[in-house]
Formats: structure tokens, sequence, C-alpha cells
DNA sequence: CGACTCCTTGAGCAGCTTCAATCGATGTGG
DNA sequence: CCACATCGATTGAAGCTGCTCAAGGAGTCG
């Protein structure tokens, strides 16, 4: 799950197949700027996101911050590691979440289809971050930007004739974050985009990309 | 699995609980230098390290690369995303590893118990790359050396009186692609350590770390 | 309309990389 | 057994990318 996966076209229904009771709650709803949990916090359930998209964020003692990932519809969220959030998740526009107790995890809770459905999301989870660790080892300011871009316009874009229209939920700041960098050297990634006419912006959250082909040449560094 | 992961105990018996037919072959050897897999192929089975250690890498067109991982004893390798291997498998010395039929991920092959113990080395996996992503976005050099010091001393280090010590069979270009550095970059770090008497190195593989507390303090930032 | 927040832009600096040379360990052939 | 070749590790010097610090601009909400 996740943003940094390669382009691929996602299943973009509910994964967890018709439930048999383990929905805990039919539908949460998670207002812009509410945590739905912190780092520490027990599991107690996992989600999917329906509406809206979530950031899971990481701090280190000293108030350095990484982003892991961002959440869009379909994504599960809330995995655990020895039982314990490692993240803190927060809602960057009003998003729903379908939530499911944590025990389809340690037992299917009598599905396999759940337990199998879980167990991919995993995987799918696990590619993306295999994308994420390429791209912050190895990437230039530069080409972390532009993957980021490619990944949510793939993904997430509209289609708008030759061009596509992406919105960004995040700050700036959020996508530093989650690259490894700076919000200036973000702002100047996005300023040097827009000046090369690959985009244009349409305030700071909207962005067309005019030429989506070259967007994805340089996120492969092919300069 | 792998090497981040902030240190805790690991199960280290065979996590794949008795098997009734999963395994395709007793057991697997790969020498020192051969691959196990490569980037693209398709997978057909999943493996756990039995003794040894692999070095899970990916690379860009043009050549740059980056360590995913480094699978140790007990850690699950293979993981599909889409039906293939996304990275490429090598074995850093001679490594024995117990190969599992890829359809326990899709169908747990009529065993729940299989399909959880793979969910759950799934959920490590996760928690290990969230690791890396917070240590390759946000740490210093310093910092990502000592920490990556740090999790092979607490994981694998053998407790030799008050010091501890470890065996790398990686090579520092190894070690700078895991960590996104370069290879002088990671040798002017393991020398500051040494000349600061964190640790001695005896050969350029066997390091002793004769103070592991100072060690973690580096690893996190504490300056 | 004003205050706040976020984004953008600029200038200087630092950390890491790049390029280059030396050192050291390992292995091979004479 | 020793000379030599080879490969990885270390060290040095210079350059560049991205960060830091600072100021100005733009959008938003009361």
């Amino acid at each position: 799950m996740y943003i940094t996966l390669s382009a691929e076209n996602r299943p973009d229904t509910s994964l967890l197949a018709q439930d048999k009771g383990h929905r805990t709650s039919p539908r949460t709803l998670l207002k812009k700027g509410k945590h739905l949990y912190r780092e520490g916090d027990e599991v107690e359930r996992i989600y999917q996101v329906e509406t809206g998209v979530v950031r899971l964020t990481r701090m280190l003692e000293d108030g350095r911050r990484q982003v892991i990932a961002f959440g869009y519809p379909g994504d599960i969220i809330g995995f655990p590691a020895d039982g314990c959030h490692h993240t803190d998740c927060e809602a960057l526009v009003d998003t729903t979440l379908q939530a499911y107790n944590r025990a389809a995890l340690d037992h299917g809770n009598g599905d396999p289809d759940l337990h199998m459905a879980l167990l991919h999301a995993a995987l799918r989870e696990i590619s993306a971050m295999q994308d994420h660790v390429m791209m912050l080892g190895r990437k230039s300011a530069a080409e972390k930007v532009a993957s980021f871009l490619n990944v949510i316009t793939q993904r997430y874009g509209e289609d708008l004739g030759v061009y596509r229209q992406i919105d960004l939920p995040m700050s700036r700041s959020d996508i530093a974050d989650f690259l490894g960098l700076t919000t200036e050297t973000v702002s100047r990634a996005f300023t040097a985009l827009r000046l090369s006419g690959v985009i244009a912006l349409d305030g700071a959250q909207t962005i067309i990309v005019m030429q989506p082909a070259m967007l994805q040449d340089l996120s492969r560094g092919s300069n």
C-alpha cells in the first residue's frame, strides 16, 4: 500500500471481502487534523481507508520527523509491531475508515479470506516501502520530488484532456518529511518543474501535470 | 525481519511450525556470492534463512544500488509483489535456507498456522522497514553507521566479557548502499568511532564494541 | 481587513560525495 | 617462500548538493 509503489492499478474496491462480524464498527469518521492513534498505542483495530487521506509519521527524540506513508482509499493502516503502533496516524482531510478487529491478524477469526486479504495488503505495503527505501537512499532531491508527483499522478490523478491534475492534501512540510528533505528544497524543486513546463500550479495544493512522460523520466534520473 | 528493527528479542527457532508438506525441498544451500533469485523473477518459493546471511538489493537503470535488507537466520525472504521478486538476493556467505511453496501465501495451503506465521513475518518486516525509512530520511551519516552497528551488535553480537563482538559478512560498500552513503563516508565513520574508543577493529570485518551504551546513544543522535 | 500560516525565494554554509592515491590483506605463480 | 597482482578499505583534498537562516509573498479564516 501507500504512495511509493511504482505505478500499477490497485484493486480499488473494499479489499476485505464481505465481512462476517469482523467489523467492530460499521465506519469511523476522522476529522481533518485528528489522530487515529499515536506511536506506542496498543493496537486494538486495523483500518482500511475508505475516503480521505491519512499521514503516518514517526519522530526521533529530538523532534526530527519522518513521514512513513500516506494512506489513500483502499490502503490498510495500523499493522502492529509487537502489539503496538510505531507511528502516529493523523487525518489530512476528513477521512472515513473501516475498522476491523485486531484479532483478524492473530487468527483469521475463522475467516480465511479475510486473513489472506490482510496478508496480501501487508505484501503490497512491503513492496511500497522498498520503493520508498530506494528513493530515500539513492535519489537526488529533484528525483525524489518527481517520483512523488509521478506516483500521485498515476495513481490518484484525474484526466484533464492531455494533462493530468492532482490535488495534494498534504503540506510541503509533509512532502519534505516523506522524502527526507526540507520544505525549502521541496519548494525549489516544484519551482524548477514549473519553470521547465513539466507542471503548472494552481495554488499550492492543485497541480496540473503538463508533461507526464517527462515527469516519469525525471523520477528515474534520466536527466 | 531484517536489520533495522529496534532491538528486541526474536523468536529464533524455526518460525514456520511443523510443516505438513509445504516444504518443496528439505533445505537449500546457497554458496557465497550466488544468487537465490533476481529482480523480475517470478516468485515460486519463499525462504527462511537457517544459517548464513543474504543481501537483498535493488538497482536503478543507471546503476545506483540500494541494499534493501540483510537476511539473517530466522528471517523470511522472497515475499512477492505482483507475483515477482523486486530485489536481487545474493548470499554473503555460504547460506542454508528452508524453502516453502509460494502457494502458502495465496491460500494457507490448508494450514492456518503457516499462514499466520507468514503474516506475522510480514508484519515484522514492515516494522523493520519503517525503521530503515526513518534512518535513511532523517539521520546523519554518523548516526546511520552507529544505528547499523548498534542493531547488529544487539541482535547478532557475541558477549565478550564487558564488550561485545560482531562479525560483518558484508563489505563497506554493502553497508554504504544499505545506509544511503558512500563507502568512503562509511569508512570515515568507522574510523571516527574507533578513534573515540567506542569500537575497536580486528581486520575490517570483525568489530569489538567497547562502549555499547555509547553506540546506542550515538545511534539516536544524542551528541 | 488584518493576522496567521504556509509557501517561496535568497545567500551562505556544512556535510557528504567525488576523485585520487595509499595502505593492507589475500591469493597466486615462479 | 617470496614477489607480485588484485581487491577492498582507508585517507586526503576539493567540489557540489541540500541545509540553515532569514526575509518576503500568497492564500485563508476570523
